[in-house]
DNA sequence: ATGGCTGAGCTACTCAGA
């Protein structure tokens, strides 16, 4: 089973990249964010021609998540916290995976700067909201994976100068801290399970050649509960979508779980 | 290096991203 989450930056503006990217890696599940668009005008007709089935929650302009599947979801939920600003951030879903039911759980989580304003306090709470319903949710279901673009460096060596975001809305510690929170719930971050030193991106702006020069950070995570390691098989940052025209600022980054 | 570039909504320019 390939399960993949990319921040596409725009599902309209990107259909043609995704429909690419889609052929070449043949995902089972993609977990896609910031699709900034409503529900009637995500393309699912493209997606179905695919072989996917669609499960969006968008709004207009900006934000909005969406499951692309080849496999029916059960019990597709857009209610997991309740949002302050009401803003489409999360959707949930069920998937059997060998006998296991998986809570599928994609996130979009909010990009809080500039630092101590209304938006980093947005930030907070959001976090502090979405770490309070992972705690009661994980006592239901043991088999959570968690997949987005977390906004959030976990440690310094996730980003090409830690110096230059330690007092930023992602690089913070007070927000690394609850990143650290998640994860002492019983989850591991299974790119950095596995990839003990390496140091690999999942962003990169696209202003002053910073992926050229490889300014990027690693923000965006797959969390798999503990239950959920021993079916682990891979995980890999795709650099390939990044390198195209009218690319995503991010790539995406997949995961074989059995 | 609080600038740089890109997308949505709209059709000039702001807001948002990270």
């Amino acid at each position: 089973m390939k399960i993949i989450s990319w921040n596409v930056n725009s599902v309209r503006a990107r259909i043609e990249n995704i429909i690419n990217y889609i052929k070449d890696s043949s995902p089972d599940v993609l977990l896609l964010q910031e699709i900034k668009t409503q529900n009637e005008n995500f393309p699912s007709r493209e997606f179905k021609n695919l072989g996917y089935t669609s499960y969006v929650f968008g709004q207009k302009s900006y934000n909005g998540v969406a499951i692309i599947t080849k496999y029916m979801l059960k019990n597709v939920q857009t209610n997991f916290i309740k949002d302050d600003l009401k803003q489409s951030r999360i959707i949930t879903g069920e998937l059997k995976i060998n006998l296991k039911k998986i809570e599928l759980i994609n996130i979009y989580v909010p990009n809080g700067n500039p630092v101590d304003t209304e938006k980093y306090e947005y930030k907070k709470n959001w976090l502090k909201k979405f770490i309070f319903s992972v705690k009661k949710r994980i006592i239901k279901n043991p088999n959570l994976l968690i997949a987005g673009d977390f906004n959030i460096i976990p440690e310094e060596i996730d980003v090409h100068d830690f110096e230059r975001y330690k007092n930023d809305a992602l690089g913070r510690l007070e927000i690394r801290k609850k990143f650290r929170e998640l994860i002492n719930l019983g989850f591991k971050d299974i790119y950095r399970l596995v990839n003990k030193k390496k140091q690999e991106y999942t962003f990169w702006d696209y202003f002053a050649g910073s992926w050229q020069k490889n300014y990027g950070m690693r923000i965006d995570h797959f969390l798999l509960s503990n239950s959920l390691v021993e079916n682990f098989e891979a995980v890999n940052i795709n650099k390939k979508p990044r390198s195209k025209l009218k690319p995503s600022d991010h790539t995406p980054i997949e995961l074989i779980i059995n």
